[in-house]
This record gives C-alpha cells, sequence and structure tokens, in this order.
DNA sequence: GCACCGTATCTTTTT
DNA sequence: GATACGGTGC
C-alpha cells in the first residue's frame, strides 16, 4: 500500500480499494452489476489528484457526458479541489473538441459541424435520388448502416474502393453502385465542413495516424487514461485509447463483459477480452460483491446469465438480505400490461410511502412506452419518458438550430435544405436541386453559389434566394458582435419561425413554441454561466450537438417515474424496476433471432435490465399486443423460461379489462372487481399455510389442485404435446382456466 | 410551387 | 398507428 492512503478511501472493500490506490500501469477493472464500479473510478481519479498529478493530465472517457460531470462533482468534493482541468466526458464529445483544435491538419474548419442520423440519412437519400438510384435497392438506412459499420472498422470510402472482397460483397448482394455513394456521401460531408458521428472516431483516428507530431502531444499530455464501459468500445475507439496510452501505459479500463450490450454499433467484446494480450503486465482486478440488489434480483440475474457462452470468469455474489421474489405479471394485452404496470406503482407507493422516482419502466423499444404512458397518465402518476425523440430531434428545434448551423457554417448542406423553404418563401424543390446541380458541376461550395445567385441564375427564384442569402449575412454581422442569447433570440424573431408557430393556435403548435422558447431559456442559461469563457453561438452549438437526451435532463430530483429502453438505462439503479414486453420477437427482439451472438446479446441486455432494480424486480408480458399497426398474439420470452423458477412468482393482480358501457351486467358476473378497472383486485382465495408448488409432470385429469391465485380446482385436461405444457383446470371460484405449467405455481392437493 | 390525400413501410437498440 | 413519400389538382 502507498504510503499516504487518502481517508476517502476508506470506506472501500479490499479489491475496491487495491483498484482505487494503485494509479500506474496497466489496470482492468472487470466490474459486475452494482459492485460500485462507478465509486472505484471517481476514487481513483480524486486519488490521483491527491497523490499531486495534475488534473490536466488526466482524460476519462465515460459513458454519458452526464456521468462525467457528476463524477466530477464527487471528486471536486472529495479532494477539495478544482476538478475542471479533467479532460472527461464521452468518446465523441472529448474527441471532437481535439478535432477542432486540430481541423485545419485534416482540412476541415474548426468550427464543423456535427452531422447527426437525421442529416446522414437525408444526405443520402439526396445523393441516391441524384445518382437515380432505386431508393428500395439503396436504402438510405441500411446504406448509412454499411457505411457506419465501415467506418468503425477505420475502412474509409478510399479504402473500401481499392478492397476487392468488399466490393464482390456489394455486387452479390445487388449493390454494386454502394461505394459510389459511399465516396459521394464522404466528400459531399467534407464539402458541407461537416463529420457525422463515426467520422469524429475514424478522423481522430486518421489525425493521429498522419500526423505523429499531433499523436505525440496528446500522448504526453494525457498521462493517465480511464475507459468505462470498456467492452462498449468499438475498433475505432479502441485503436485511439491504444495509440494514446502506448507511452505512459497508465490506463485503466472498467467494464463487464457480460453487460456487452452495444454490438449494432460496432462495439466488439474481444477488446476487453484481449486486454490481458495488449497489456500482458496488466494488474486485473475484478469487483464481484453486489451492493446494489438484493440476493433474489442478483441470483436471478445470475440464473440468465449462465445460459452465455464465452463469458470472462466471474461470479458476482451478494450480502444483501433476500428481499421479494421476482414478480411475474401476465396481461392479456400491452394496455393491459401497461394497467398492472401502473396499478403496481400506485399499490407500492401507498404501501411503502414509496416515491415516484424510486420506480423505472425499462422497455425493448421506444414504441413500448405508449402503453405505459396512458395508464400513467390516467392514474395521475408522474412520469418522464427517457430518450425516443430527444428534444433536440424535434423538428422545430432541429430547424431552428438549422438558421443557426447555417449561418455559422454557410456550406451545411444539410441545414440549408431545412431552412431554404421555412417559413415558405417559393422556392421549392426544383430550385434548390438546381442549385446543387450548379454548385457540384462548377466545382463552387454551396454558399459560394447562393451568395451570387444572380451569377449563376435569373428570374424570380434568384430574387428570392438572394433575398434569403441577404438574411443570413445578416446575421453572420450579428455572430459577431453578440453573445449568444443575444443572436439566438433575433434569428428566433426575425426568420419567421416564431411568428409561423405563433399563428398556429393548435395544441402542438404551442407546444412547438414552447420548446422553441425552451431551447432559447436553456441558450440564456449558457450566456449567464460566469465560469464560461466562450460564449459565442457557436460555442453554444458545439457544446450541444452531442449531448444526449439524458444530458439535457438537468431536474434531476424531479419525483417521476422514469420509463426507458434498458440500453439508456445502462449504469443506472432504481429501487423498484419493472421489466416489459418480455415476450418472443419483442425481446429477445425479432432481428436478433439469427446468430447465437445475437440472442446473446439480447440476453445481456436482459441481465442489464434486471441488475438495476435494488429492491423489487417485476417482470411482464402480454398475450396480445399492437405491432405494425395490428393486433397480434404473442408468446412469452424464452428468457422467462431460463430463470431460475424458485424465484418467481407469478402475480396474483389483475385488472379487469376496460368495458366502461357495460356496468351493469358486469355486477353480475364479477361483484367483486369489475367496477373499478383500474385498481388491482385480487381475488379473495386464502393461500393455504402449506401451499408448495408441485412437480407439475405428474399432473392428471381429475387431480385436485390448488393456485395461488385462482383457489382450488379439478383439472379437466393436460396437455403436454405442445412445447407450452398446459393443463385447462376447473377452479371453484376463478372459473375454467387454461395455464401454462411452466409459469403456474399449482399445488397437487392430497 | 403547394396543399391535400392515399399508400407504403415500418421498429431494435444510440453516439 | 404513425409517418413519409408520391401523385393529383389548383
Amino acid at each position: 500500500m502507498s504510503p499516504s492512503v487518502p481517508a476517502f478511501l476508506s470506506g472501500l472493500n479490499q479489491p475496491q480499494l487495491e483498484a482505487a490506490s494503485h494509479i500506474h500501469g496497466p489496470m482492468m477493472i472487470i466490474a459486475g452489476a452494482g459492485s460500485g464500479k462507478t465509486r472505484v473510478l471517481t476514487m481513483k481519479i480524486a486519488n490521483m489528484m491527491h497523490q499531486g498529478v495534475d488534473p490536466f493530465r488526466i482524460l476519462a472517457l465515460t459513458f454519458t457526458n452526464k456521468a462525467a460531470k457528476e463524477m466530477q462533482g464527487r471528486i471536486e468534493k472529495l479532494v477539495s479541489m478544482n476538478a475542471r482541468n479533467l479532460w472527461m466526458g464521452t468518446f465523441h464529445s472529448v474527441f471532437a473538441r481535439i478535432l477542432r483544435s486540430e481541423a485545419e491538419k485534416l482540412n476541415y474548419p474548426p468550427n464543423f459541424t456535427i452531422y447527426d442520423t437525421d442529416d446522414s440519412k437525408s444526405l443520402l437519400k439526396t445523393i441516391i435520388k441524384e445518382m437515380d438510384l432505386d431508393d428500395k435497392v439503396y436504402k438510405p438506412n441500411s446504406i448509412f448502416g454499411r457505411i457506419s459499420s465501415a467506418k468503425n472498422r477505420l475502412i474509409t470510402a478510399k479504402e473500401y474502393v481499392r478492397d476487392a472482397e468488399l466490393m464482390e460483397e456489394d455486387v452479390l448482394a445487388g449493390r454494386p453502385k454502394f461505394v459510389q455513394i459511399f465516396q459521394t456521401y464522404q466528400s459531399r460531408c467534407f464539402k458541407a465542413g461537416a463529420m457525422d458521428f463515426d467520422d469524429l472516431l475514424l478522423n481522430t483516428n486518421v489525425l493521429f495516424r498522419d500526423h505523429p507530431d499531433v499523436l505525440n502531444k496528446y500522448q504526453h499530455k494525457f498521462q493517465y487514461i480511464l475507459v468505462d464501459e470498456y467492452q462498449d468500445t468499438n475498433l475505432s475507439q479502441y485503436l485511439i485509447t491504444r495509440k494514446l496510452s502506448a507511452v505512459n501505459r497508465n490506463i485503466t479500463v472498467v467494464g463487464d463483459d457480460a453487460q456487452s450490450i452495444y454490438a449494432f454499433r460496432g462495439a466488439d467484446i474481444q477488446n476487453i477480452l484481449n486486454f490481458e494480450k495488449d497489456f500482458p503486465e496488466a494488474k486485473v482486478i475484478r469487483l464481484e460483491q453486489n451492493y446494489r440488489s438484493t440476493q433474489n434480483i442478483v441470483d436471478a440475474a445470475n440464473s440468465i446469465i449462465k445460459h452465455n457462452q464465452g463469458q470472462l470468469k466471474k461470479s458476482v455474489w451478494t450480502s444483501n438480505p433476500n428481499g421479494e421474489l421476482i414478480e411475474l405479471l401476465k396481461a392479456t394485452s400491452d394496455n393491459e400490461e401497461g394497467r398492472l404496470v401502473a396499478s403496481s406503482i400506485f399499490e407500492e407507493k401507498v404501501q411503502n410511502t414509496s416515491r415516484n422516482k424510486d420506480f423505472a419502466v425499462l422497455y425493448r423499444t421506444n414504441s413500448q412506452s405508449r402503453a405505459i404512458e396512458e395508464a400513467l397518465r390516467k392514474m395521475n402518476i408522474r412520469y418522464r419518458i427517457v430518450g425516443g425523440l430527444s428534444f433536440y430531434q424535434r423538428k422545430e428545434i432541429k430547424d431552428l438550430m438549422a438558421y443557426f448551423r447555417f449561418a455559422l457554417n454557410p456550406n451545411d448542406e444539410e441545414a440549408f435544405k431545412r431552412i431554404i423553404n421555412l417559413p415558405k418563401r417559393g422556392i421549392g424543390d426544383t430550385t434548390v436541386a438546381k442549385i446543387f446541380v450548379i454548385a457540384n458541376e462548377n466545382g463552387l461550395s454551396l454558399w459560394e453559389v447562393v451568395s451570387n445567385i444572380f451569377y449563376a441564375m435569373s428570374g424570380k427564384a434568384a430574387g428570392l434566394i438572394d433575398s434569403f442569402a441577404n438574411l443570413i449575412k445578416s446575421y453572420q454581422v450579428i455572430i459577431q458582435a453578440k453573445d449568444a442569447y443575444e443572436v439566438a433570440d433575433h434569428i428566433a424573431k426575425t426568420s419567421g419561425l416564431m411568428r409561423e408557430l405563433k399563428e398556429d393556435k393548435s395544441i402542438e403548435g404551442l407546444s412547438r413554441l414552447e420548446n422553441l422558447n425552451e431551447l432559447l431559456n436553456s441558450i440564456k442559461e449558457f450566456t449567464d454561466d460566469q465560469t464560461r469563457e466562450d460564449k459565442t453561438l457557436g460555442a453554444f452549438i458545439q457544446e450541444v450537438s452531442l449531448l444526449t437526451d439524458e444530458d439535457r435532463n438537468k431536474s434531476n430530483d424531479d419525483d417521476v417515474v422514469t420509463l426507458m429502453t434498458i440500453h439508456m438505462a445502462k449504469g443506472l439503479e432504481f429501487k423498484n424496476v419493472f421489466v416489459v414486453g418480455l415476450e418472443e420477437n419483442l425481446f429477445p427482439s425479432q432481428m436478433m433471432l439469427e446468430t447465437n451472438e445475437d440472442l446473446e446479446e439480447e440476453r445481456r441486455l436482459f441481465y442489464v435490465a434486471m441488475t438495476r432494480a435494488e429492491h423489487k424486480l417485476t417482470l411482464s408480458y402480454a398475450v396480445t399486443r399492437y405491432r405494425y399497426g395490428t393486433l397480434r398474439d404473442c408468446e412469452p420470452s424464452r428468457f422467462l423460461k431460463e430463470l431460475d423458477q424458485s424465484l418467481l412468482k407469478v402475480s396474483k393482480k389483475f385488472v379487469v379489462e376496460e368495458k366502461p358501457q357495460v356496468k351493469f351486467i358486469d355486477q353480475f358476473k364479477k361483484p367483486t372487481a369489475a367496477q373499478k378497472t383500474i385498481v388491482p383486485a385480487t381475488f379473495n382465495h386464502q393461500i393455504s399455510p402449506d401451499f408448495k408448488p408441485s412437480d407439475v409432470t405428474t399432473l392428471r385429469p381429475g387431480m385436485r389442485v390448488e393456485h395461488a391465485k385462482f383457489g382450488f380446482g379439478n383439472v379437466l385436461e393436460t396437455d403436454f404435446a405442445s412445447p407450452e405444457k398446459k393443463a385447462k383446470i376447473q377452479f371453484e371460484k376463478a372459473g375454467e382456466k387454461t395455464l401454462i405449467l411452466s409459469f403456474a405455481k399449482l399445488m397437487i392437493c392430497g
């Protein structure tokens, strides 16, 4: 142990302490779910500073910018030092910053635009149209995916053309022109002074490859490098960290191969599996004690993940109490699933005085949020949806931002397309297409054409374009003189965007106007921040273009239920977690059933979802669900069968389908529970004290059984032939039911 | 050039 | 069920 162990490390367990106090040399921390990984990382950085390392020399790559900010705050408290000079953030934001200061080495303007996915796809669409290709064959979505995956493997358009194998693939796949699209896309981005998300990482690699002096500079600047969620790095990110740490070799990577869930965007689990090969002298630490979850939750999660092959050796355990069993809710429809979840939250809140923010509802796809939302709204439970359509993806926000972008970088083709005729100024698609043709044929930039339109065109359209160009020029003048808020406010008011929305009196129009005002407010906050040196609009755009929705959400302590995809939930924890939609073809996703690798990633995703829960985990599935606009039958997820059944408790809760108009009939049918449609109800079956589920394979017609929810009944028939083993049972009170035996807990009486 | 309407396609997940 | 696109009519 080093001579001076700071007091703040005293609360750590042995492996945690080892991880935090060992500063020099490479280290891999294999951190199981809930093992205090963030805490260790925070402590380790704090300890570095405590030992006298200049924060300016530390680079910490985190998964979200928000995580970075929080960590920074905690570090400052621990060492009572200013941690502002720490380089901390996501790969994308840190290297965007570096690329800006080195931009001219790559012949990019320092104020280059960052294209988001929408921009990229829209540009691809334009190119495909211009090339006169069939967009049924060349689908912008899949073209984008292929370009992205090439770039993440560090294959530029130039290299792609030279790769006979890749070209052959394209020919066989019926898209021989792919590489031309790739090349055009790349040169159009470059001409527009724009990088897409993948370019940020790719170009960092190019920068380091072609400019050894620059690489050398950063290798010496960043003497200590820490990478969180290392299992989710792709080749591009992996090479960046390996290059940067090659000199000092002070690299700490933290990760958990069991939580690798980003293969779809190029993450390579081999990066973490091979770390010891890259750094043979690496110290490896395993954090296996889970402090977050109850024994039952940890056991349940372990019972899932053990179905995967090829994991690093690691056994997550906990000394926490057993806690409650994992509850399983079965719903008849997606809407009922929502109501079951909402009423469970309601009940739990009443019984245990829980707060809204103790709950999270996690799902596989964003579209599942709607049913949950509706149910929560009806029960007056406040909630917040994280992700989905993020604030900065909303049309009105993108529109105003496009004005900002275009004024700052008038070669930004995507911004131009958005605003040239918005609000309507009589410049249609034909004219816009003409401008691009003129620019491309004469080797001129977009702005060169637009700002000198009379050299290229005449007539009414030319006049309209000219006045648009003059409007932008007037903005460019103001940008030089005023701060971000003043400029933004001016543009919002004079561009006509706000006027248009003010005239729209519909609910949507109102909320759009509100959103614009919210954007202006956040810009005001930006300029009011006293610690900020650069208050220009350009600085604002740069900061904002890499924020995720979660980063933006500052009102963290709002008392609301959180709704989000499992992907967004990574790294978070909640007292009560609901994982909904556990159905075949939804979770695991239909698209992930082809290969075993894909299926294993889905399983890891389920593992991540389960391990978010501290006290109570509830799973749910629906028997029918609306998909593609029609009601479809669903089968319970295979993951439910993989789960250790002894940890499962099939819920006694149920909700009656809403039938508002036929109440009086309901009263005869179900006198106890039918009126209140939303409040959870139970059959008043008093479960026997010695109730113990029997081995259901011995079940035969005529047997008398007890069910936890439905009470006593007689077996009418059994079906062991179909994959889902079922039994039809006549219950004394609950009526006739067909139960799936792998889920139903039945005790054979007598 | 633009507004309206019918049809097609879609849903994995995110920086 | 929602959006995005293409076609039609003004």
